[in-house]
DNA sequence: TGAAATGTTGGGGCG
DNA sequence: ACGCCCCAACATTTC
């Protein structure tokens, strides 16, 4: 192939390793554009919120930093991505571009005509996969339909053949002679306004080097006691690769990679269960992509029909209530909290959050996913719909509609010691361990002795677990078909 | 990747 | 010694 030039169209793939689009692009030995574009309109309505904007201010960063000890730069630019290209390409006599492949129906609907047109105008322009270990359409049941159901669909997986190694980072990427205009990264307003992102910069390092150092320390100090580690959230038990994973500064397959090397080395027990079942939290991110390909409605529809008209209904104060972290739900509020103040919540700690939301509060799930869309920083849309919809009872392999935690129970076992809940609701800090989660139970003396008041200091209960779950069980149970 | 209600079993206190 | 009851522990079922 002869080229003057390759644009490296970079999104959501903001590494060097493990990058199918560089390494070929590096191969053809001519100057290599690395281009970033800010076009949050062609995403709509699923331009990245404000916790997203902020990592991807950092990753964006780092990229560049990355880029330049590589001999190379990024160039920034903003608008659609179709004039932005072209322009790009007239400017500096390219004719290629490479881009990541992804998945969600609103990419898709720019990506593919962008394709077939840019082709149409002579241009070489070539996608990769860089973001999964089995792109949506390679996996089907035995009668060629997608798979609804996790357990078969992770089988399937496994029963591919083995992800290849993933690629070396591309030691020096050929520069052009004259670099064209870049905005700077400030330009792009990613940053919020009032500074309410403090907590994240102690709790996070965008960008490939952290994503490394993350995935490392997970191999080397979580995995052997992950099975059971992942469901504490007082612990640091959970891989924590999730915004690294959405924004492509680690690829699935780096993961992979890892996982198996460190249980192969050490090869205790432990490790190997743990690389199992980490492996499978990685399906079941795969599941999600190959959901949403599939059903690609899903984001705002439910998966099973019956749902449709399911009676919810909607409460703005309880809503916000539900927001803050003032429930009165111990557990919850940790929980809304953490994600507030880290734009991250533990996964465990999700479901229990979700179900009270769906369950307790009967408010549509879709309110749920859209504030954490808007409040992640690993928001990812296959991801956040396969989550909801999964809690609500009406989506694929969907927790039947009976299955309502209780929140109590839930802090009891998975975080008996009250050492979550005392980080993220400190008024309730000096409640002793059997009142932790359940503070309206216990005595006036101990609520006394822990400066807790009831209505005052924190919230009493927003609504009666018990009486909460009746109505739902009843609200659920007219919508059974 | 639940919880609550209901059923069963078995040990121990007691008359 | 025996039956009875209580109840915790565990299992099953139902929502």
């Amino acid at each position: 192939m002869s080229t003057n030039g390759i644009i490296v169209w970079l999104r959501r793939d903001l590494r060097l390793a493990d990058h199918p689009a560089f390494s070929a692009a590096v191969k053809q030995q001519v100057p290599v554009y690395p281009l970033y574009i800010w076009s949050p309109d062609e995403d709509h309505p699923w331009a990245p919120g404000g916790a997203s904007r902020w990592w991807l201010h950092h990753s964006l960063s780092a990229l560049a930093a990355t880029l330049r000890q590589h001999g190379s730069r990024l160039i920034i630019r903003q608008g659609k991505a179709d004039p932005v290209l072209r322009a790009l390409l007239s400017e500096t006599g390219a004719d290629t571009i490479y881009w990541s492949r992804h998945y969600e129906p609103q990419r898709l609907a720019v990506d593919n005509p962008l394709k077939a047109e840019l082709r149409g105008a002579e241009y070489t322009v070539k996608s990769f996969n860089a973001s999964l270990l089995h792109e949506p359409w390679t996996i089907t049941n035995k009668s060629g339909a997608p798979y609804q159901v996790f357990t078969p669909f992770w089988k399937a997986c496994l029963a591919q053949p083995e992800p290849k190694a993933p690629l070396p980072t591309p030691r020096k990427i050929p520069a052009p002679s004259k670099w064209p205009d870049s905005m700077a990264i400030d330009d792009l307003k990613l940053l919020p306004d009032i500074p309410w992102d403090k907590g994240f910069y102690d709790s996070w390092t965008p960008g490939e080097q952290g994503a490394q150092a993350q995935l490392a320390t997970f191999c080397d100090d979580i995995m052997a006691r992950y099975k059971d580690g992942r469901d504490q959230p007082g612990q640091a038990g959970t891989s924590r690769l999730s915004p690294h994973l959405h924004f492509g500064e680690i690829s699935p397959r780096q993961i992979y990679d890892a996982v198996h090397t460190a249980a192969h080395y050490q090869s205790t027990k432990g490790l190997v269960k743990g690389a199992e079942h980490f492996l499978r939290e990685v399906g079941w991110r795969e599941f999600a992509h190959h959901l949403l390909f599939h059903f690609p409605q899903t984001p705002v529809q439910p998966l099973r029909p019956e749902f449709e008209d399911f009676p919810w209904t909607h409460d703005a104060k309880l809503l916000r209530s539900w927001q803050r972290g003032e429930t009165g739900y111990p557990i919850v509020d940790a929980g809304m909290r953490e994600l507030w103040a880290t734009g991250w919540m533990h996964n465990r700690v999700r479901m229990i959050a979700a179900s009270f939301l769906v369950k307790d509060l009967l408010m549509s799930w879709t309110h749920g996913a859209a504030w954490f869309w808007d409040t992640l920083v690993d928001a990812d849309l296959a991801n956040n719909t396969l989550g909801w919809q999964w809690t609500a009872g009406c989506g694929a392999d969907a927790a039947p509609y009976f299955r309502i935690f209780n929140p109590v129970l839930q802090g009891k076992k998975f975080d008996a010691d009250g050492t979550y809940v005392r980080r993220w609701v400190p008024e309730l800090a000096h409640l002793p361990d059997k009142d932790i989660h359940s503070p309206w139970a216990a005595s006036a003396d101990t609520l006394h002795d822990a400066n807790v008041t009831l209505g005052k200091t924190y919230p009493h209960p927003v609504v009666d677990h018990k009486a909460a779950r009746d109505r739902a069980l009843e609200a659920l149970a007219s919508t059974k078909s």
